[in-house]
Formats: structure tokens, C-alpha cells, sequence
DNA sequence: ACTTTTTTGGCATGGACGTGCTAGAAACGC
DNA sequence: GCGTTTCTAGCACGTCCATGCCAAAAAAGT
């Protein structure tokens, strides 16, 4: 038996497994003597560190995804509009690594759907994003007038793309490609800043 | 024991159950015990439509939701752009049976990413959704230039808008408000739209 | 040196489930 | 009326799996 083990990190390569098994064979297929086989440790050590269930098992396995998600969406461009881009793009990843977490909290989403305690925390998950697209939306039209109730629907329509591209890309077998979906949001974006007029122009009207 | 049944009519029967089962509870909830408690029928007497095997019966029914969320697709409006409109608001539909229907759909597309057998079916789906999409796009730009390059970003954005709509409006305990849907649809097909010359325009400039 | 903590490990049990197979009743056809 | 087909039904068994619980070895603390 080796020495001390970090818990943190043991608790870690266990949520490796568990989500290289999701990406591999569905959320469906993990048990503990599938994540022992794919960490080399034994069911009753794996269960040590969980409380001895598996549902705590996935439980940790789900907070780990969306930290390392949500850490990974806060390091963006300055521009706004190159910022919701870079969000929507982030939906849907092109590295292994990036795929297989995004893959596995799709199967969560969907298995959350019906259990009541997953359903928690992919509900705070959902908000968080869906205030972040807002937010970003908000900057990058700080310079146009907008009414609320439109900018509630630019809003709908970003997320829209962010599930979209989340979910079709999750689902094929390769990724989509990064420049299609970021040529896609980038104008898209301008587009949407294009229908509505600046803010100067506005104030020009009023005054002829 | 009553006269004779339609099989095809029982089967039906049983398809149903286990749509209702999948959106109440998710399909890995499904069972031959809990489609049992649902039809009334003894576990024997639904296997004996389906050759003894559940996985049949879940076969017939992805058949069957495929068959009646095709047929539903094409009952639309003249407008090329009215269409996509509808072939968008479709992927989020509002009454509770397609609801249900739709949010089993998804489920069964989440299990088909790591089950051959039910890959092809879903992908057959998919190819036939993107081809209506790309169809209905160049109808709709039919009076425009573009290029095909820019077709295909063009029929990404909007298929990302049907996934996005589909996988989001799934996921929600209760639907996307159909009219949120259409204005977000429809604005982004007029701005699309706009963001390519009439074929005339081309033409003169062509000229001059 | 002894006690406590940590880590690895796995037995035993019960539950859930699919499936091979069988049986009987009723409808239908000849 | 008899044989065939259809339909309803369910037993028995094997497989898979989670989980309650226990044990031993090694590291760490006193």
C-alpha cells in the first residue's frame, strides 16, 4: 500500500473515469466495476472515498464537470462581441479532453431531466449561463437602443445557439469544426447589432 | 380474452406507454414491468408482439416517433421563410403529447450515440432534418446571391437553432412559448436574408 | 510502542431485470 | 368438430449490480 494519498486527487481520477466511460459508452453504463476497471482500483477503495454509494460518486463527478466548464468560459476577449463568440464556441469544444466533459454533462442534463437531485444543480448551472449570455449581450449593444423585451429575445436567441451547438456536438462522432461555428456566431452577432440603431442616431432623430 | 386485436394497433398501444414512461421518468426507467403497469397487458402479452425482447419494443418505438415527427414536419405554409419558421418551431413543440414525443426523441438520440443499432435510425433522422433545413434555405435565398459556402454556414446556423430549440425546450419542465420561438426564428431569417443582395442588385451593378 | 487514522480490498446478500420457454383459452378457418 | 392461429399470461433461471459490512495492512500521531 503506498503512502498517503491526497483524497482531492484520488476523488479526481475517479471523475476522470467516470467521465471517460460516459463519453465512451453512455452515462447508462458507468458502475463501480466499470470506474475500477478504468482506475485499476478496487470497488471497496473506490467506495471509501464516496460515502460508499455510487451516487456520490456521480454526484462529485457532476461538480467536477461544471467547475472545470465554467472555469474554462470566464477566460475571454475584450470585445463583446468576440466574448459571446468565444462563449458559444466553448459549446462546442474541439479538444478530446474538452469533448468528452462537454459529452458527459450533456448525458447529465438529460439524466438530471428526471431526478430530482441532479436537477438542482444543472438548474443553477443553466442560469448561470443563461446570465452570462445576457450580461455579454447587454455589453456588446451598450451602444444601441434596445428595449428590454427585445433584448430578452436576442437573448433567447443567443442561448439558443449555445444549446444548439452544445447538444448537436455532442452528439456527432467528430467535432464541429471551431471557424463555422465561430463565422456562424460572429455574424450572427452583427447582424443582430445591425437591427438596431445606435444610440446617437436616436438621439439625432429627435432633435429633426 | 377479447376478439381479435390489430397487432399493429397493439404495438401502437405499447409504443405509447413507453413514450410516457420516457418523458415521466427517462428511458433508462424503461422496463417491460413498469410498460406492463401502464397498458395493463401482462409482460408476456407484450413481448409476444415485439419477438420476446424488450429492445424490439424500443426499436418499434423510435420507428414510430420518428414516423410521426416526420409526418408532422411537412404539413406547413407556402413562405419559404414561413416554413423554416415552422420546421424551427416544430423542434419545440407546446401541446403535451408532442412534447412528450419530442423529449423521448432526444432521449433515444442520447442513447444512440453509443448504440450502433439505434445510431443509423437516428442518423437517417438527421440527414433527412438537415436536407429539409438546406431545401427550404435555398428557397428562401432564391432571389438572393450566395454562394454555396455561405449556404452551408447559413443552413448551420438555422440547424443549430432546431438542436438548440429541441435539446433546450427537452430539457425545461415546461415548453418555450411558441411565439418566442417564431420572432427569434423569423428575425433571424429576415436579417439572413438581408445580409445578401437580390440577384437583380447583382446584376446591375453588374452593369454600372 | 501503542493507538488511531488512512487506505486497500472484497464477501455476502438482496433486488431488479431480461429472457427462454411453456401453457391454456379463445377466435378463426376448413 | 377439429386443427391452427392468436392472444394472454407467467414461471424459472441466470446475470448484473449496489450496498451493508467487515478485515487487514500501512502510515501517522502521541
Amino acid at each position: 500500500m503506498p503512502r498517503r494519498v491526497d483524497p482531492d486527487v484520488r476523488r479526481e481520477q475517479v471523475a476522470d473515469a467516470v467521465i471517460e466511460e460516459i463519453a465512451a459508452h453512455g452515462l447508462r453504463s458507468v458502475t463501480l466495476a466499470r470506474i475500477s476497471e478504468r482506475t485499476g482500483l478496487a470497488i471497496g477503495s473506490i467506495r471509501h472515498y464516496f460515502g460508499d454509494t455510487l451516487r456520490e460518486v456521480m454526484r462529485f463527478t457532476l461538480n467536477v464537470l461544471t467547475q472545470r466548464i465554467g472555469r474554462r468560459a470566464t477566460t475571454m476577449s475584450d470585445d463583446p462581441v468576440a466574448r459571446i463568440t468565444d462563449v458559444i464556441a466553448f459549446a462546442a469544444p474541439t479538444s478530446d479532453q474538452e469533448r468528452r466533459e462537454h459529452i458527459a454533462l450533456v448525458e447529465y442534463r438529460v439524466m438530471a431531466r428526471t431526478d430530482p437531485e441532479f436537477a438542482a444543480d444543472i438548474a443553477a448551472t443553466s442560469l448561470q449561463g443563461a446570465e452570462v449570455v445576457r450580461s455579454l449581450l447587454r455589453d456588446a449593444l451598450a451602444d444601441r437602443a434596445i428595449d428590454e423585451e427585445a433584448l430578452r429575445r436576442e437573448a433567447l436567441l443567443l442561448f439558443t445557439l449555445v444549446e444548439g451547438f452544445s447538444f448537436g456536438s455532442a452528439m456527432l462522432s467528430s467535432p464541429l469544426r471551431e471557424t463555422d461555428v465561430r463565422d456562424v456566431v460572429t455574424a450572427t452577432v452583427h447582424r443582430l447589432r445591425g437591427a438596431y440603431p445606435p444610440v446617437e442616431e436616436v438621439a439625432e432623430d429627435a432633435l429633426s
